[in-house]
DNA sequence: TTTT
DNA sequence: TTTT
């Protein structure tokens, strides 16, 4: 029984990602990716997207983006529902990262020698080996 | 400057879908889409996420599709906001159907043959002509 | 009985787009797309993906793509087996395209002015007008 | 410069994985994976996927994917060329999962229990708790 | 065989 | 609010 749930966006992050940790410890980042509807013209011209990422990958986060750079991030759609202020339930929509890749250098801060190691979180693999096929 | 937005979902429709018509003659059809969790466990193990589609595209979804019918859905997150009953501003996320896939036949109405021509729209072309390359 | 197939590809086109017609009268464009390997280093960092576009999406391609531009590919991956000279059966894949997108303008050519219509083509869909939701 | 290779593919395996390890001894996994063209009649309606897949993975597939298992893979689509036995250059295709669902369990053994712990390799977050959000 |  |  397949159910598929895959997004992927290409966007600049709104905001600086902020980090946050559960009562059992886990670390989860969060923040808004403004992605621009090709071909929309007008004034509102983009979908402003929350993303969350957990654990390794929201401390990569935390760490290595800010305001204004442009990532990839592959993960699914999820709605969630909480309780707002007025006793409601609301639903939200956030996409839950399963891997970010990012596209560029992060600014260098003030004070900064500008090197930056990590400007690269991904999962591919591209082994300069030969595949030992028979 | 590339921006991507893409969804992939396949999951079964949680109603019948809803077809309106804008102002200026517009077919929009929205429908929720339940995509369960793969491997996730417990009693809530599904997304319930909106989708809609426009024109040409929500017609057959009008006249195709029905509640429990598996779909593949390829498209757009979108970001709406609306303002609410209460005068606040919300915000509503939806997919934007770029194409449907009718994963399965639709359900023989009673009084129905049982016969339907159309189970499936996609944009996938099969040839069987050999392709003239040189 | 989902069986699911989709390619998405950003890259460049390698060539100009060669388009040829079928015995029946098919329009069939083929190019080859490079898309560099992000993260990758060393001289061959691109793949260089054959992709083929059928009937009206061929002819688009056709009148509209040049070499080195830049496109959004949206497919499947398909595996042809046809006759090699040596009389041996050899298998080729090829990306079949569903939709592209122009994610740049076609470069001006000499004697033209500069000015073309046509410099997108999707399925993206972002009316202006208001959902009639109930 | 975002350049994106991305392949989503549900199907079966054509045949048990092979394991092999390179000179490094890194375990490279791979398998043909058949994909049923939807939509498609006729005798040959199935694309046979090359996959291949490193590390961890590829010792995951070893030990838990056998012929005929329904699996969702995620990956990119690489061009590798490489010299034939008649001293030609070849080009071959093949998708380089990045992940792997397994659909279904595999099939008990003889012998075998039929109890088997590991059915599913992703990598989707489910967490149960709240994220703390302000 | 190849793109930036 | 919900699907199998």
């Amino acid at each position: 029984m397949v159910e598929i749930n895959k997004v992927i966006l290409v966007g600049r992050l709104a905001q600086d990602p902020e980090v946050r940790y559960t009562q059992s410890g886990k670390a989860v980042a969060s923040f808004t990716l403004a992605v621009n509807r090709f071909g929309g013209q007008g004034q509102n011209t983009a979908d402003f997207i929350p993303v969350v990422a957990w654990e390794k990958l929201a401390e990569i986060c935390g760490n290595n983006l800010t305001k204004g750079q442009r990532v990839l991030v592959d993960g699914r759609l999820q709605i969630r529902s909480y309780e707002a202020n007025d006793g409601q339930k609301r639903r939200v929509a956030e996409v839950v990262a399963q891997s970010i890749e990012f596209l560029e250098r992060k600014q260098a801060a003030a004070g900064n020698s500008g090197e930056i190691d990590i400007n690269s979180f991904g999962k591919d693999v591209f082994p300069e080996e030969e595949i030992p096929f028979s």
